[in-house]
DNA sequence: ATATCCACCTGGCGGC
DNA sequence: TGCCGCCAGGTGGATA
């Protein structure tokens, strides 16, 4: 579900109900997720939200005495609702806030995350992390540089964090169909021309998502109940077999890095 | 150092 | 209806 339209929509749909309010409580119904829920945590109640913003697919809630750093893996999401609201089926945790709502973390696979950090940015997940896509530090000259040396398939490069952040297995194949190269290719050996159609084509794909409220599979809604409308413009992602939608040849599927990937032929050279 | 795999989980689907 | 295998939006860490 989340990749970074996903994050980001979630971020701007709380962010109006959220910020300066103070955390009364934080309920912690599953102490597990992927790593265990920090004891630290609950330094953060009785203090107020000061900034809430995304860095990669990562949601940032930051107060006066440190930050919640959440990540909603595959399968996570989360839901604003009135207080004792009753509980679903694999609700981890909730922040309870003085206005009345609370933010809950619905995770079936539990492979999120919630952590917590003194000073923002400093914590390691975050630390290495790459550029984000629609900034300017992602452009050609950067990619170009990111990729020498490195010998694996293009699509790889461009999920891996460290490179560029917030692009998961959707957004990658159909980036690399709109850039019109195939997932397969060397990364380290993209021409310049194509280093920039790729930045080019991340950033309208990504940018097109977002508009769209991100992209609803099976459930990903958005923290006010609203779906995605990203999925109507998918050209390849899930389309294996299907006719290409520019020149009608049969999509071609594989696997990298134990991930379905989905091309054109014909189109991706 | 770098590239490849596995592991972590639950749920939904297709096939038998 | 039921059971089985496979697949799924991610990624840290073990292994080669």
């Amino acid at each position: 579900m989340p990749e970074l339209p996903e994050v980001e929509t979630i971020c701007q749909g709380i962010k109006p109900f959220l910020l300066d309010q103070k955390i009364i409580q934080i309920n912690i119904f599953t102490k597990n997720l992927r790593w265990p829920i920090p004891d630290e945590i609950q330094l953060l109640t009785q203090t107020k939200i000061i900034s809430i913003q995304r860095r990669a697919k990562y949601l940032l809630l930051t107060t006066t005495v440190g930050t919640a750093i959440l990540h909603l893996g595959m399968s996570g999401y989360l839901q604003l609702l009135p207080h004792n609201t009753i509980r679903k089926k694999h609700d981890h945790v909730e922040f309870v806030f003085e206005n009345g709502f609370c933010l809950r973390l619905n995770d079936a696979r539990r492979f999120g995350a919630l952590l917590f950090h003194k000073t923002i940015f400093e914590h390691p997940l975050l630390k290495p992390l790459g550029p984000e896509p629609l900034s300017k530090n992602f452009n050609s000259h950067y990619l170009k540089q990111a990729l020498k040396g490195k010998v694996r398939a293009v699509k790889l490069a461009i999920m891996d964090q460290v490179i560029v952040v917030g692009i998961g297995n959707i957004y990658a194949n159909e980036s690399l169909f709109i850039a019109k190269i195939n997932p397969n290719r060397q990364s380290n050996l993209l021409s310049k021309i194509e280093c920039r159609n790729l930045i080019k084509s991340v950033k309208i794909v990504l940018e097109k998502a977002l508009q769209s409220g991100g992209t609803t599979l099976k459930d990903f809604k958005n923290s006010n109940g609203k779906p995605g409308y990203f999925q109507q413009y998918l050209k390849v992602y899930g389309r294996e077999q299907q006719p290409c939608v520019t020149c009608g040849t049969l999509l071609c599927s594989n696997r990298l890095g134990q991930r379905q990937t989905i091309w054109c032929n014909h189109c991706q050279i």
